[in-house]
DNA sequence: GTGGTCTAGACCACG
DNA sequence: GTGGTCTAGACCACC
């Protein structure tokens, strides 16, 4: 079962976080069709936060049809969506973690980290976008 | 100059998104210590943006200490500012290209890429704090 | 400016009674790419209704790109909504008064009257999908 | 026998279209007093509901004094209802398939021949309450 | 001024 | 017990 998190001091929406992560895991293969999201209640005990943010989060998924919202059972990934096919990230994964070694031994905090990665991704599109 | 980008889906207000690009900018010593800021008519002219918003930016950094409004000559980064030495980031930066161009081929979007990249940021933070 | 109308008796939850109305008008061409919707405290000053209902109504709307919702300026219907050319429904729907005339004459009530055109509508539909 | 068709697009309770639309069939003389209503048993087999969504149609209809269930019998429209008398609403029925087409003709679909329908009532309902 | 988000607590509909 | 809706009132971000 997915497990939700809130970074408070990124400024992003608690509710909008909660849909980038059912997304984001649906990208990444981590969930798939048919499967179950926690409850409502579920997610508030575990995120000290208000059910109806949970519930505005679920039912913004549920418009844009990524999920479906069953009263009185649970709410499950949509059968439509077309997940990753779960392949292995487990090289990639570890390459990152090799490179994240580097870079903090260079000096760079988390911050700085996510500002190399943000502008490098940035870069490549434009690079993309132009090639 | 530094140029700022806004991205309008990710949620965070405009404002954050200036405020914790000039952070980062100086974290990773693209910015320094003396550097000027492009001024709100600048921002305003390559954003489409309100001059409202850029100066609520401006005013949050210099209240912290991290920027320094001069009246009638310009915004600069305050004298005080512990950025990076400014060392050579390239070698880091090239390896992180090489590893997207991998990420790529293997089939992760841009969606896909971030979350990989956050939730093994995440788990290094959680290891670091455990160990 | 377009008038929102709510009946309690329906059954029918409020905000999704806005958000139909709001399709209806553009469906009929009265509400055309561009304009105005009447401001969230506009339609509570009219409808007796709570601010949140409303914004939850132009929110769903705004998701799926029917209207355009600009933070200080007000709600206005998207521009790439594919409308009604507005061509004068004039005669139908002088017809229209004409046959509500005689089924009344006839003896029949709202409720009736509601049925039988939604009974009728059902069974075009089902022709339709067989012929 | 009636049969029940359920609009989950239109926002209504299943449980109130049940009973609307036992209202409107008697509205119209398609039920009248004495006739047998579809067990709970046999609308759940047409309609992929829950019994208890159908019991709780029923027993509102009960309550009301509009059906009467009979344990062991069955449920039956009451004998004191004040039903059509069962015109001939052939005439009407036909003028109104006439007019539907002719407004498909014009090129409304559903949704905007709906909102015609409602928007004349509407107007109708005005003008009477006025004159 | 505009819309956007969150909280709190109530009630409803469905299984 | 599930999700869905509404109210009330607060604060925020943007124009």
């Amino acid at each position: 079962m997915i497990e939700f998190h809130l970074d408070t001091a990124s400024g992003v929406p608690p509710y909008l976080q909660i849909v980038q992560q059912v997304r984001q895991a649906i990208s990444l293969g981590v969930l798939r069709a048919g499967d179950q999201l926690p409850t409502i209640k579920e997610v508030v005990g575990s995120l000290a936060i208000n059910p109806n943010t949970v519930a505005k989060a679920y039912r913004e998924l549920d418009l844009a049809g990524v999920i479906d919202a069953r009263r009185g059972q649970g709410t499950f990934v949509a059968d439509t969506v077309e997940g990753s096919s779960r392949r292995d990230y487990g090289p990639l994964r570890a390459e990152l973690v090799d490179w994240l070694g580097r870079a903090r031994a260079a000096g760079l905090d988390d911050l700085a980290i996510r500002a190399l990665v943000d502008s490098t991704l940035r870069t490549e599109l434009r690079l993309r976008a132009v090639g």
